[in-house]
DNA sequence: TTGAAATATGTCAAAAGCGACATATTTTTA
DNA sequence: TAAAAATATGTCGCTTTTGACATATTTCAA
């Protein structure tokens, strides 16, 4: 029964993960790709709030605008990986730590 | 006198990797990426190879043409790292071979 | 609270990236 | 070597991403 449980869950869990990628007709590979995109926006959120820097001072850093920041914190469809990776860099960001997130 | 031949290496071989970089004007950040993406186009031509794939059979797979995997897999300037990355992942390489390259 | 600072969202023109096609070059095979 | 296969390069419409600006919403200190 216990066991029985257990599985419930499981299969619960993965039917409703998995309503949404095949809802939007997400493969794995797109599934991956977001997940990566996200975990790279919240890193650059990290790093900017451990420098203390408002999305105002961090944007100017980054010669651009602090509404962009913002999208670029969201993982907003209109931002690429180039923006956001080369965002990282900018704000000091090594190699080694952008290969932690993956 | 040895030290000193070493030293003079050293700084011989920063001016020559240093001139590109200045000459082109391109800071540090700039050239993190510039060597991510080089990295990461790579890792798509061995894999390719390693899956024994012509450009055209893995084009296919990716939905695009050979010509534009020929460009991915040289770091053109006209591919971006969604491009690139998402290549990656339709190949089935995991996160966690990303990260190594980085 | 309430006013100020910070963050988020919507829109736009310009720039960059896209797939596709033609064609050139290089590599492999017979 | 010569032909064929594979890879590289140039170009072109179309789409997406860009920075910038205006403005809305949220957070937070007085």
């Amino acid at each position: 029964m216990k066991k029985q449980k257990a599985e419930n869950k499981k299969a619960q869990s993965e039917w409703v993960e998995g309503s949404v990628q095949d809802f939007l007709g997400l493969s794995a590979a797109d599934m991956e790709f977001i997940e990566t995109k996200l975990a790279i926006s919240r890193l650059l959120k990290a790093t900017r709030r451990q420098q203390k820097l408002t999305q105002q001072a961090a944007a100017s850093k980054l010669h651009t605008s602090q509404s962009r920041l913002a999208k670029m914190e969201a993982g907003d469809a209109s931002v690429s990986l180039d923006l956001l990776i080369k965002s990282l860099y900018s704000l000091g960001v090594s190699r080694k730590k952008l290969a932690a997130i993956f």
